[in-house]
DNA sequence: TATGAATGAGCCTTCATTCAT
DNA sequence: TATGAATGAAGGCTCATTCAT
């Protein structure tokens, strides 16, 4: 499929670095019949991008405010996680694209982002005030488990380059990742 | 200078996305004459990324081994992060590299900078031996710190569209990491 | 009908400028079915231009040898205005044509054309020498009566801008031309 | 130069169906170094029109209320008709262009050219009013004065193919032109 | 050093035409 | 007949690079 192939180049060479004859090429078709089903390379960025948003925001909707609010945190960050290693094309895709500026997503970023982190931040804080969640900043724990997350996508060069062969970064992240958020977010005990 | 303007224009647009005109423009020069200080549109950004790697990697180098443990890792997270601050086009140059793959840096991310990483985690190790530092894998620890501070030069985009106009993020992710590496890092006591 | 669109579009755009789709379109048809029924771009422009003589040549044809000259002209004037005025596409699509040196319409131009000139130049001549008829060179007069009526349909914009919305522009010229040919033509009496 | 070059792609081929290639071969240049002093193909077509349309327009201009009206008024249709004859390309050129429904010359159409033909028609009413004039419709004796000598350069195919070698097209025209319009245009003695 | 001019290579896009059904 | 899909060939335009001065 198209879309397939043209993330692969999207993601490894962003939206200026690709080129639709690239795109052609991963999907095994010709130049000219990429543009029969798409009206222009930035209508495939723009379809890409539109068409995966839904699913790289999906573990944050899942965050359940009647939930554990440790096992919750700690279950999102997991999934951010394994999404970062299912689908690391898809990290780097929006990476390039906020690294830039967002031209596309600007919208997107503070509306219905925006909207979704405010929603999140007040289950947080309801937990906070309840004692159930140590007192921290509810927008940048969120900026917090994107950041740590899809760093060992987006920078997997220098994790491998740094890590070597023997190590699996993602399960070693996952320990770590585990250990953090606990000691972050446990509430006083006493 | 030439490097000013090129540090401008493909921190913005990336390697590719950049043009030469772009960076003549930036620089206030014509194109040709841009080309008489440097051989080529890549010898430019390759002198950029070398030229700037030995600035971007001085908060790690400034650990002291003979320092206080949290401090000296606050230290750094605070350097790190005032850097994200400070030099936010630097750090989204970085970021577009290693997000490409690195072609360029590749060697280095391997070689010195892979040095530096097994020096500083064996320093940590030593701490975290001599029940100075809670026990974390120390190269994911120094990962975490990446991650974390350039999240705000590198995403500054996503970030802001979420806090508004209102919000300091730098002063507040200040606060944030701080009580985040205080709470991950303080050795057990008792 | 395919040509009916056919027609509309080149008489718009010229040979170069309309494109199948256009035609297609127009005929609201799938493209690849036009070239079902003519073999390429280029086959639906000769058949319209040659389709389209006979009819265009008409109002010459029925110049009476036997009539009465000046009202066989005025007559032929009539014609070939109330022709643009019924037909501007073709008299649109037929410059084109000639405008661009009548790459498909040369061997007609030389050929059966010129031999209806000569024809109709020969009764002219007739006229003149018996007196019924002012002496004016026949080719011209019958270049001056193309060119002042097919001038209504071809620069019909031109027409339109400079005489504004209130005029009927055919009617004037009909009543213009009237004239013009009967003092040019009128034998001197005396 | 360029816009030589342009002029005779341009005349002979029509926006559309020129291609920059055969611009840049016209004036001996490379494509990208025609776009080097021009932004664009249109720029070029614009520069070509918008820059001959003063001398296109000088003939009309140089009509003198104060002088004889049928010496003026054959001396412009002398000084149209040698126009045609030594620039057939710029006649064409507009031609094409109002053909198609004057894209790019629409405004000056409604405006310029409008204003330039109410004021001659406000000259050739006057003469009119005073007896010097044989009663005609003024903007229509102007139409098919642009009408008549224009045609020997945009149909010029035709006349050739119709008149032969042997003939002078304009030598003969300016001879049927000049009996035309004195025959038109005298004023009935008497 | 500095730059106006020039160009080969490449990229996005269009389009006539063909293929498969 | 009819059409969705496919493509080679072009054409407009960009751009890194070179040339000439």
């Amino acid at each position: 499929m198209i879309l397939e192939g043209a993330l692969t180049v999207f993601s490894a060479q962003g939206f200026r670095g690709a080129t639709i004859d690239q795109v052609a090429e991963a999907a095994g078709l010709s130049k000219p019949n990429v543009l029969y089903y798409f009206a222009s390379k930035e209508d495939i960025y723009r379809s890409l991008l539109t068409g995966l948003l839904d699913m790289w925001l999906d573990p944050m909707r899942m965050i359940d405010p009647n939930g554990e609010p440790l096992a919750e945190i700690q279950r999102y960050v997991a999934a951010k996680l394994q999404m970062s290693r299912d689908y690391p094309r898809e990290s780097r895709l929006f990476a390039n694209e906020v690294l830039q500026g967002a031209p596309l997503l600007n919208e997107i970023l503070g509306g219905q982002l925006r909207d979704m982190v405010d929603d999140k931040a007040g289950i947080f804080n309801g937990w906070i005030e309840a004692g159930r969640l140590a007192k921290v900043d509810p927008r940048h724990l969120i900026f917090s488990i994107w950041a740590l997350t899809q760093h060992y996508a987006d920078f997997e060069t220098q994790v491998r380059a740094i890590l070597g062969e023997e190590h699996d970064p993602y399960a070693e992240a996952q320990q770590f990742l585990s250990t953090l958020y606990d000691r972050l977010l446990a509430p006083d005990r006493g």
